[in-house]
DNA sequence: ACAATATCTCTAGTGGCTGGAAGTCTAAGG
DNA sequence: CCTTAGACTTCCAGCCACTAGAGATATTGT
């Protein structure tokens, strides 16, 4: 049994987080102390472990819980965790794709300034003028 | 002179993301018609697009502040501008570099699901033990 | 003149935390 | 046993960049 401190010490969750997980139900409502302190297991700690793997890929709180949900029935097919998971992984790769187009316009931008006054600064001009881009966005 | 209403379809700019812009400095306060509603002229239009492309580039509030008002010295140095460029430019790199490490483990975990159920889900047991991971994250 | 649409201000909510205040509990040293 | 430092408790506010809604007023078209 150990406390939230140690908790956090184990998982690099922060403290407050790891009450802000309890209070949006991914975590338990942990057994208490006397004197009203959380105490947590093993149990605890491989289910915070998780939610912060699952936090560090980037998915939801909302579906986090829903493979929480999952994986407490055992029997049933998997193709929802599937399909989080599929989701996740092309959404990641939109974003990748965006900031991409982002990197390009903003290479162009940054990388053409020649050091002179904001009267004449490219990367001003470039923002104030939209028809300058190469990519729409 | 135009309403709100036109500024936001000539921009693209939602009507009360124009409001909040102005809420938040980036925008001088409007003129206004006689029943205090909202006028704007070719500059605030202009204005605007520079904003919305700014943001567009993922540049902060803040960040289009600086530049708005070093826009408004013509005779300094660029080089602060320069610098909001560049500073963007490696935020974006770094996201990206980071969305590609996810996106590699995501493809681990999201492209091995067999289709059997929830109690031997490749989904959930990877995202159970971290030790499964290719990557540090 | 009237109806439909647009605008006004103000407030609150989003997601995923993070920080602070004010009070209570626990563990270690003396 | 007592003290004291630190960890813990709850509750509330703030972050960013919007977004949505209520209820009142203005403008526009017929």
């Amino acid at each position: 049994m150990f406390s939230i401190g140690d908790l956090s010490r184990r998982t690099g969750v922060k403290v407050p987080t790891i009450r802000y997980y309890e209070q949006m139900g991914l975590l338990e409502a942990a057994e208490r102390s006397e004197g009203n302190q959380r105490r947590f297991g093993k149990r605890e700690l491989e289910r915070l472990a998780f939610i912060r793997h699952a936090r560090d890929l980037g998915l939801t709180i909302e579906s986090i819980r829903e493979l929480i949900d999952l994986s407490g029935h055992a029997e049933k097919p998997c193709a929802d965790a599937d399909r989080i998971a599929k989701e996740q992984l092309a959404s990641v790769r939109d974003r990748i794709a965006q900031l991409k187009r982002l990197e390009k316009e903003l290479e162009r931008i940054a990388l053409c300034c020649t050091g002179e006054t904001v009267g004449d600064c490219h990367v001003i001009r470039a923002l104030s003028n939209h028809a300058l881009c190469a990519t729409d966005h």
